[in-house]
RNA sequence: GGAGUCGGCCCGAUAAUCGCUGGAAAAUGUUCGCAUUUUCUGGAGGAAAGUCCGGGCUCCAUAGGGCAGGGUGCCAGGUAACGCCUGGGCGGCGCGAGUCGACGGAAAGUGCCACAGAAAAUAUACCGCCAGCUUGCUGGUAAGGGUGAAAUGGUGCGGUAAGAGCGCACCGCGCUGCUGGCAACAGCAGUGGCAGGGUAAACCCCACUCGGAGCAAGACCAAAUAGGGGAACAUUGGUGCGGCCCGCAUUGUUCCCGGGUAGGUCGCUUGAGGUGUGUGGCGACACACAUCCCAGAUGAAUGAUUAUCCACGACAGAACCCGGCUUACAGGCCGACUCCUUCC
RNA sequence: GCGCCCGUAGCUCAGUUGGAUAGAGUGUUGCCCUCCGAAGGCAAAGGUCACAGGUUCGACUCCUGUCGGGCGCG
């Protein structure tokens, strides 16, 4: 079963905040989703999501998807503790299913941790 | 049994675990703003959508006057209001249950009607028909032919030189009266020889109606800052205010240069609310009583996993709130009614 | 939340207000020209005027409703 939270400050809410990421940002990402990374000073994992209508038209698909990211990023947060990360949406990710969504977060929780912790901690 | 019409309802179900979020209670911490934890409880739709109409609410004047402009358009009712709904009338479709209709005015005026055709609305006569005589002209006529989407009521009989509402009958139309109906309208009787094409989703006329902006409205708190410099104009001005004028309120105004901030709270869900019963009404709906509280987020909550069952799950996600319309849509359930066939 | 505009040939656009022929450039194809190619000349094909319904004798044009695309305010 899983574990942990998902509570307000985890969560990127400021304008300000998502700036910040957007400026030094360590990017990875493949055809259906974009993540942009960068480390903050707390000790936990922090999450926004700009998932545009630009490329997932309908509020249904965007919803699911949203609802998938935050669920996978809960199971995965402790590993993920220390960074600021901002997932975006491209127009393929409204088509994949729940399990296709799910393997695809998988690999990439694993690929940020290698590439932004190594990168920019020292 | 089959085919169909109308109305209403549902939108996977159950259980467990982990999460998100509103409310209530308790505990702990506290810089007294709040934070964390635990327990209980609530948590997307019939269209939440498109934004095509109408209203509430907020600010501008309590939303005022005139012009311009827009909308609606058979009658009556319902409603907060409507372009919606109900009932009725008329017309179209259907055997029927039913259903559809921008359904005022063309004798108020203006415009337009290609080509063809004699002539497209001022009037008129191409082929014809008839009469007369100078034998290719004049007069009469509009029945027939021809053109066109559309040609000055239709059919029949009489009548005539040939014809013609010229006369008559029926149908259509107009006018008058009576009857029924609140009315739209219908029916009946009389009367007029026929008013004189279409187009108002062309301008327009008539009747009714519409002030503007929108919750990023608007109100408040805290923090920060600037209260800056320069130039021009002068109350017949500027702003609120939006097409114009009047009017009202407020105020010196406008432009340029440089710089900074944009955090939180309220509005925010008790409402033209839902459910049940009764009464009035053909009905839309209204009234009375009882009862219930049923999303309120703010990078934005409804999800994930497992198990079982089936019809194997369509269209699709609230953002201030309601009433409609329109559009998208896999299916399922219930009720009323119509037609056809067969049997008793 | 509110407002505005545009969908016409493969592409870029006229025509729409004022109703009666769907047109231009470019691209494509064929022929000519040239030793060959480019340029040039001639000709042809290519259109459900976004979709659906309505008004009208007649709709790219007028009205209504959809669908798609774009822009602006804040």
């Amino acid at each position: 079963m899983f574990t942990g939270r998902f509570a307000r400050h985890q969560r990127l809410t400021r304008p300000s905040e998502f700036k910040q990421v957007f400026a030094r940002a360590c990017k990875t990402g493949n055809q259906h989703l974009t993540l942009l990374c960068r480390q903050n000073d707390q000790d936990v994992a922090r999450l926004g999501l700009a998932i545009a209508k630009r490329y997932i038209s309908t509020a249904v698909a965007r919803n699911r998807v949203k609802r998938i990211v935050r669920t996978s990023f809960r199971q995965h947060q402790a590993e993920l503790s220390g960074l600021d990360i901002v997932v975006l949406g491209k127009t393929s990710a409204g088509q994949l299913s729940k399990q296709e969504l799910f393997s695809v977060l998988e690999k990439l929780w694993q690929g940020l941790i290698k590439k932004c912790k190594d990168s920019s901690s020292p």
